[in-house]
DNA sequence: ATCCCGAGGG
DNA sequence: CCCTCTGGAT
C-alpha cells in the first residue's frame, strides 16, 4: 500500500469512529425529502435546513402538493436558507418536472437528475449515494478543501477529485466516506473559522499550526488566538 | 463589513 | 472563465 492510500484510510477510519452515519446530516427517508432537502442545503448550514424542513414537508409532503404551492408561501418558508428566490422555484419546478417527466418519482440516474432545477453534480451524487445506493465520491467545496489539504488530488475539478479519491478507498466506503467529509467540513473544518479543538485529524493535518483556513495557496493568516494555535 | 460556496447563466 | 443570487455567521 501506498503512503498516500495508507494516510487517506487512516484519515477514514477516523472519521468513521468520530462521526457516525446517524450524526451526518442527511436524515430524510425518501428520495423527494432528500432532494429537495439538498437542494435547499446549497451554501447553508445543515442547522437552518434542518428548521426549515419539517414543516415544509409537513405541508407539502409529495411532489404533486409540492406542484401547486403558493410560490410565495414557498419563498416564506425556505427562505433562511439564502437565495430562497431561488430555492423556492427550483423545488416547484423540481416537483412539477417529476410529475410531467418522471411519473412523480425522483430519478435514480445522473443523467437524468442534473436535468431537474436546482439539481447540479453534487446534489445528484448525494440522492445517488443515500437514496438509490448507488457507490459514488461526492465532492463539495468542504470536501474540496479536504482534499487540497491532505493532497488527495492534484486537481481542481471536482470531477478528477472524484476519480482520484475512488482510486484511494475501496468502492463500499465511498458513500459514507463522501458524507462524513462533508459533515466534519460544515462543522469542524470550516474555510472561516475551523473548530481544530474538536477535529480527531490534527495529528494528520499538514495545515494545522500554519493557521492556514483555505487554498493552501492562499496561505491566509489568522491572529494566534483564534482558532489555530 | 466580509465571506460563505451550489447552481445556473453569460 | 466570469458573475449573480441571499440570510446568516463571524
Amino acid at each position: 500500500m501506498n503512503p498516500e492510500k495508507k494516510r487517506a484510510l487512516s484519515i477514514f477510519k477516523t472519521l468513521g469512529k468520530r462521526y457516525p452515519s446517524a450524526d451526518c446530516e442527511l436524515d430524510f427517508t425518501n428520495p423527494f425529502e432528500l432532494i429537495v432537502a439538498t437542494v435547499l442545503s446549497a451554501q447553508c448550514t445543515d442547522k437552518r435546513v434542518n428548521l426549515v424542513t419539517p414543516p415544509l414537508f409537513k405541508k407539502y409532503p409529495t411532489p404533486k402538493k409540492m406542484a401547486s404551492a403558493k410560490i410565495l408561501d414557498l419563498e416564506e418558508m425556505v427562505r433562511t436558507t439564502g437565495f430562497y428566490h431561488n430555492k423556492a422555484r427550483n423545488i416547484q419546478m423540481l416537483s412539477q418536472k417529476l410529475l410531467t417527466d418522471f411519473d412523480g418519482e425522483v430519478p435514480s440516474t445522473l443523467e437524468e437528475l442534473i436535468t431537474l432545477p436546482g439539481v447540479g453534480r453534487k446534489t445528484a451524487n448525494v440522492v445517488l449515494g443515500h437514496a438509490f445506493g448507488v457507490p459514488g465520491i461526492t465532492v463539495d467545496t468542504h470536501f474540496g478543501r479536504l482534499s487540497r489539504r491532505f493532497g488527495w488530488s492534484d486537481s481542481e475539478d471536482p470531477v478528477k477529485v472524484e476519480r482520484d479519491v475512488m482510486e484511494l478507498i475501496p468502492e463500499k466506503e465511498w458513500t459514507n466516506l463522501s458524507q462524513r467529509l462533508i459533515w466534519h467540513g460544515r462543522r469542524i473544518c470550516h474555510a472561516r473559522k475551523p473548530a481544530c479543538g474538536a477535529c480527531p485529524l490534527i495529528s494528520l493535518c499538514p495545515s494545522y499550526g500554519i493557521g492556514e483556513t483555505d487554498k493552501i495557496e492562499a496561505m491566509k493568516l489568522v491572529k494566534p488566538d483564534s482558532a489555530f494555535r
